[in-house]
DNA sequence: GTCATTTATCATGC
DNA sequence: GCATGATAAATGAC
């Protein structure tokens, strides 16, 4: 019983943090630039991590998150998809 | 460059716009994840403490009296060993954090 | 065996 | 009240 409390105070949850604009856009930019395999190398989250000022494991973790609530959205509004396929659009046209 | 584990064999070839996203198929038929209970864990956690690795011995018991498969009981000590590397590793990352920045 | 995953659930942020 | 990040079961590759 003891052992439980003490580890719900050693889980991250319990001091979870929202990442910053710009980690999740970095975040963003690379799925949805990837969307036909969305899985980072080890190599790709390293830089993924140290760009956006997290850790592997949380990279690791964004993209676990974003895979299945990316699936379990498709047919619903994805604008956010449509948002970033324009923006690497125009980054080509430029 | 490291050769990387490939995903999952994926069924499903889903299609929105042009962009193929086979990844989006579902993977294979999978039991839905089921909590266990608070005794469950515990009992599992006080084996795990004793010796990470359980024998074939223990996990027949283990499975019996906490009424879960031995396949249950085999992949919780995996989990439960990744768990434990993982925490390790974090560990070990903010001692090197601290070593780094204050000194001791 | 390890280990990157999938999926549901948890706990929090706002 | 959901969005979001981290964790807990469960699978499959190697």
């Amino acid at each position: 019983a003891v052992m439980i409390l003490r580890s719900r105070f050693l889980d991250a949850r319990r001091k979870r943090r929202n990442f910053s604009k710009q980690a999740t856009e970095i975040l963003n930019e690379y799925f949805y630039s990837h969307l036909s395999n969305p899985y980072p190398s080890e190599e790709a989250k390293e830089e993924l991590a140290r760009k956006s000022n997290i850790t592997v494991a949380q990279v690791s973790n964004w993209f676990g998150n974003k895979r299945i609530r990316y699936k379990k959205n498709i047919g619903k509004a994805q604008e956010e998809a449509n948002l970033y396929a324009a923006k690497k659009a125009a980054d080509c046209t430029l | 460059p490291p050769a990387h584990r490939p995903p999952f064999p994926v069924s499903h070839a889903g299609a929105l716009g042009s962009i193929p996203q086979e990844w989006t198929g579902t993977m294979t038929v999978r039991k839905k994840r089921k909590p266990y209970s608070k005794f469950q864990t515990l009992e599992l956690e006080k084996e795990f403490l004793y010796n990470a690795y359980v024998s074939k011995q223990k996990r027949w018991e283990l499975a019996r009296n906490l009424n879960l498969t031995e396949r249950q009981v085999k992949i919780w000590f995996q989990n439960r060993r990744m768990k434990n590397k993982k925490n390790s590793q974090r560990q070990a990352a903010q001692e090197a954090a601290a070593n780094g920045a204050g000194g001791g």
